[in-house]
DNA sequence: GTGCTATAGATGCAACTTGCACATATCATC
DNA sequence: GATGATATGTGCAAGTTGCATCTATAGCAC
């Protein structure tokens, strides 16, 4: 949406491309789906992100990755080696109290947010409609509701 | 929300401060202001843009001045300065059908947005109640009303 | 045994964004 | 002439991101 254009969607429609991956809302995510599997590694969730992702925008892997040695850090989660099995070895990561603790403050947060933007949505609309009305109307009286510029 | 403890609320509570201004929120809300106010300059719009904000981080200043800008140098806004009246010269903002358009996509999104959040808090909150149920242990019960910090 | 692909995790770095401190200027009041 | 409110900005270190690239294992074909 800001001012560099979306490389996915172009002009094709308004999405949320171009907002921010790692602090945003690639966390919560990741938590909610250790919380779901149980325990999971890193490219399994990464196929599986997508369908909760709170935007539109594409979920880099290497964002993905470096969230979660973020959330380690920060003893939201706990990993280990998994040499089992055939292939490379995978990072098995798995959700601490504390991740959970912070899983339920995201809820918190995005509860939040998402009533601030759908009330948003509602007043901007409304307005829009408000002043779509008034535009046919030959522009005379300056707003009723009482803004005036000197 | 992110690593980074807030300034603003510690760990009282979840909070979004740390969530981006420039280019997340603030564009919308000042778009959206400068639409119901036909014209208006920064430090008018800085003190007003605290009732609409989509999250409940602090809107810098000079993230907002820097939005406007931006927003000039794409078109969706343009600016004059106002000499009348007493005190520092100001510049008056006004939105131009680019940037009720841009409004518009912003609308879009944040609505998609907004779904997608509660659709995501609903899931997890669910599947939250499945787990504490599952779980043997005790555990006082996870507070129908919510919102419980550490 | 070489090349190819899928899986898995990670790093390097330029470009961009952000928070905070600070700069500039006008006017009013003391 | 000092102080504070109004008003608009800039400077810069620290942090974040997108994209390209790297390493490594295993399976399969040739």
């Amino acid at each position: 949406m800001p001012n560099r254009t979306c490389p996915r969607h172009g002009k094709q429609h308004p999405c949320s491309c171009a907002m921010g991956n790692l602090y945003r809302f690639v966390e919560p995510v990741l938590l909610f789906l250790l919380q779901r599997k149980g325990r999971a590694h890193g490219y399994e969730l990464a196929t599986e992100v997508r369908k909760h992702a709170l935007t539109d925008a594409e979920i880099e892997v290497s964002a993905l990755y470096r969230t979660l040695r973020q959330l380690e850090q920060n003893d939201c989660v706990t990993s280990a080696w998994d040499v089992e099995g055939s292939g490379p070895a995978r990072r098995l990561y798995e959700l601490t109290p504390r991740g959970k603790e912070h899983l339920e403050e995201w809820i918190t947060v995005l509860a939040h947010m998402s009533e601030s933007m759908s009330r948003f949505v509602r007043e901007a609309r409304s307005q829009d409609e408000t002043i779509g009305a008034k535009s046919e109307t030959p522009r005379a009286r300056p707003d009723a509701s009482g803004i005036h510029i000197e």
